[in-house]
DNA sequence: TGGTTATTGTGTTATGCGTACACAATGATA
DNA sequence: TATCATTGTGTACGCATAACACAATAACCA
């Protein structure tokens, strides 16, 4: 192991055990927040995770600090694992077992057994939908990998992070059917085969290709560009994108789709 | 003022002094619990309240054990106020914005300056459907009046206990278009017309009563009985009761309505 | 006692939406 | 220039919802 490698590592337990002796005068204890962030990618639609020193994976989670609320929380765990502003995000459920505290895996580390960390969480669901291309995933400091994982693929996480996983994109569906979905997700400009590839992708069935684009096209909320998107093997389909005033009406009136 | 009254009096100052100073060693700081209990009686949809001794009033809430869920903390506050177990129950939002400590309207209390009620707290909501002639409502040791009140007359509440109810009733408008709603508002055996009337207060407008009537028997969840209802003024309509395994079915599986 | 009245039970019709399906147009490739 | 997969557009059918009409009935009162 080069120094370099020595030094990091001492350093972050160091870095460590000062936040399990002392985090509790940044974040408010026994509350935490995590995010079950999507995105598209190659019609797949992929979660963000990230990876522990000791191996397992788990969602991107922080805590509150003293004069922020839960939302602005996540937020800032959202920006600060993808440095996204901006981001469509929305909490989804509040998870509230015992045994849900976090500190378990710092047992071996000396003078911590009363840290704030061991003690019960309870946590605070959301979900977001982010621009895949636009995310450069990073790692937090407690964790030396960030990736995406498709949503079928995703391995066994700590905790409960499994079910909450399950919950937010429960939750996407649902809500699917009474709001729009694509201006956080897609490119600015896109085909409507894109956009239904996505929504085939969230509700994981197939859907007939004619009506899926009256549908869309009768919400009113899509522009069509004279542009075509060429290079594809095949005829060039229109290019669209969202008229941002009549998306946001709808985002917050609601429709009545059913799909 | 009487002995007895000083005498509770002082008995309650005493034992809100030890919640202030102890109570964090039954109940998880920073976490609390808060339910918007809807009933429906004489064509009204009922929230029940309570009324602190400063005369300011607010939800039931209560504060999460250090060995029970959340979503346990919530069945023992509702069994509390209402004495009713087998509860229609379900978390709907957590409240996380900061100065929401519970510990104001003790700081004239001595020596609670440090008391884990005068910190910030996050709140999980959740809302209840109870049978409004089974319930008797019960203040806590905190409050000296429990009370029904019409929806649409609900007084100012602390913090923000409001919007609260508000976004309880949103949640449950919106559920309506999914899932059956009745079994634990009305008694056992109604008429259509008084489940008529549930729905159309909930949503909070008129719905033609015939077509209410096919879509309701369209669930078939329903079960026609040989009885009517007599007394009324005009002719005696059918009573009604839910399959109840029919009814939980849908209540796992969904519906499609759209009201 | 029989008429009055408001309410309930049970339809029918019309409209619109979703579903299923067909065919022409197009752009790259061979 | 023919081929082929894909896109753009249109039509017919069926079902669910919305809109509406009329007969039956239980209490009330003249």
């Amino acid at each position: 192991m080069a120094n370099r490698d020595i030094w990091a590592t001492m350093d972050r337990e160091k870095q460590l055990r000062d936040f399990l002796l002392n985090g509790d005068k940044i974040y408010v204890p026994r509350v935490s927040v995590d995010c079950v962030i999507f995105g598209f990618h190659e019609d797949q639609l992929k979660v963000l995770l990230l990876r522990w020193k000791d191996g397992r994976w788990c969602l991107p989670g922080g805590f509150v600090k003293w004069d922020e609320s839960v939302d602005e929380s996540a937020v800032r765990t959202l920006q600060e694992r993808t440095a996204l502003r901006n981001i469509y995000l929305q909490q989804f459920h509040t998870f509230g077992a015992p045994n849900r505290e976090r500190g378990k895996k710092f047992k071996d580390i000396p003078d911590t057994k009363k840290s704030w960390m061991r003690e019960r969480f309870v946590s605070v669901g959301y979900y977001a939908l982010v621009e895949f291309s636009k995310v450069s995933p990073r790692p937090d400091w407690l964790s030396d990998e960030c990736q995406w994982y498709d949503i079928h693929k995703v391995p066994a996480l700590i905790y409960d992070h499994n079910e909450m996983v399950e919950k937010a994109l429960e939750t996407l569906r649902i809500r699917l059917n009474d709001y729009p979905v694509g201006y956080n997700l897609l490119h600015e400009k896109f085909t409507m085969p894109e956009l239904q590839r996505l929504y085939e992708t969230i509700l994981d069935k197939p859907l007939d290709r004619r009506n899926f684009q009256k549908k869309m096209l009768s919400l009113g909320i899509l522009e069509r560009l004279k542009e075509r998107k060429t290079g594809g093997a095949h005829k060039a389909p229109y290019l669209y994108r969202f008229d941002k005033k009549k998306y946001e009406r709808a985002m917050k009136q609601g429709l009545k789709l059913g799909f």
